[in-house]
DNA sequence: CGCATGTCAGCTACACTGACATTG
DNA sequence: CCAATGTCAGTGGAGCTGACATGC
């Protein structure tokens, strides 16, 4: 990935040209930072909604779901990790539809690289001091954006 | 797009979970006002970036720059942009390697369109009362990070 | 039967890489 | 000659759509 200057984006005035910055931002930290273990960004988010699911098992709908990606993309990406050797997928012995997905030692060893990596470069910014305030601000954004989606049209 | 709950998306417990997650909500978002303009939002950007640029005026290389993209993969975008009647490349008088890249009227009034779907979203949040307190935040925390990209291993 | 879950094949969008022409 | 700019052809990864098999 390119790392560009992003000083210089400007969309326009509001809280939108914050968001697109921070956006850019924070995908080409989570870029660097996933690629350097060897994952791609969109394949770590994977591994971290099993991680963070109940009981450390999730299930293809459910994923995509998080995610906001069709379920037939996340076969592929499921392929994809279980290729790699980092998620397993087992049958659901109470609903024949279903498959279990969960992360393999080597996916749950990965997945904590790349968290730890994550947490060394969070605690580089010097904002500790401030870590209330902004996760306030951001909390409450996520919630309200997740609350009100835009219209469409 | 799918749109999904993102409610749920926890990859841990510190500041990448919040931007994580405000990430896949602003992307929702984004991608969810430019389709209904019938433009994809990384081709928004790029008018976005013309249209805030001196004079209104930007290059294929600068815009790649502040976009975080390859000079060859903008050729393409400024291809597109250019077939929708969007965009218009004059060659640069002073210097001729360089192209001149610049909004036609469609493609303004288009951005203008998309901005202002934006931020009439934007109002509908209803948090105006704390856009000083939340701009600030996100401004701080932009800055922060663009100072402080992480390390490459 | 209707609904839910997951997979698969085919497709499409898109950005990247590397080589190249042109100009400063 | 060397650096910068932009383009082009070729490549590849990734996700989506729609049809399908299976089980509730």
């Amino acid at each position: 990935m390119a790392t560009g200057d992003t000083s210089r984006l400007d969309l326009d005035e509001g809280l939108l040209t914050r968001l697109a910055r921070l956006d850019l931002l924070v995908g080409q930290a989570l870029d660097t930072v996933t690629a350097a273990a060897g994952v791609a960004t969109a394949d770590y988010m994977v591994l971290g909604v099993v991680r963070r699911s109940p009981g450390g098992r999730s299930s293809p709908t459910a994923i995509s779901e998080v995610l906001g990606r069709t379920t037939g993309g996340m076969t592929l990406a499921l392929d994809r990790l279980e290729g790699a050797g980092w998620v397993r997928r087992l049958p659901d012995p109470a609903d024949g539809r279903r498959v279990v997905v969960e992360l393999t030692s080597a996916g749950l060893t990965l997945a904590r690289q790349v968290n730890d990596a994550l947490h060394r470069w969070e605690r580089s910014l010097g904002i500790a001091d401030d870590s209330r305030r902004i996760t306030g601000v951001l909390d409450e954004l996520a919630d309200v954006l997740a609350a009100h989606p835009p219209d469409e049209h």
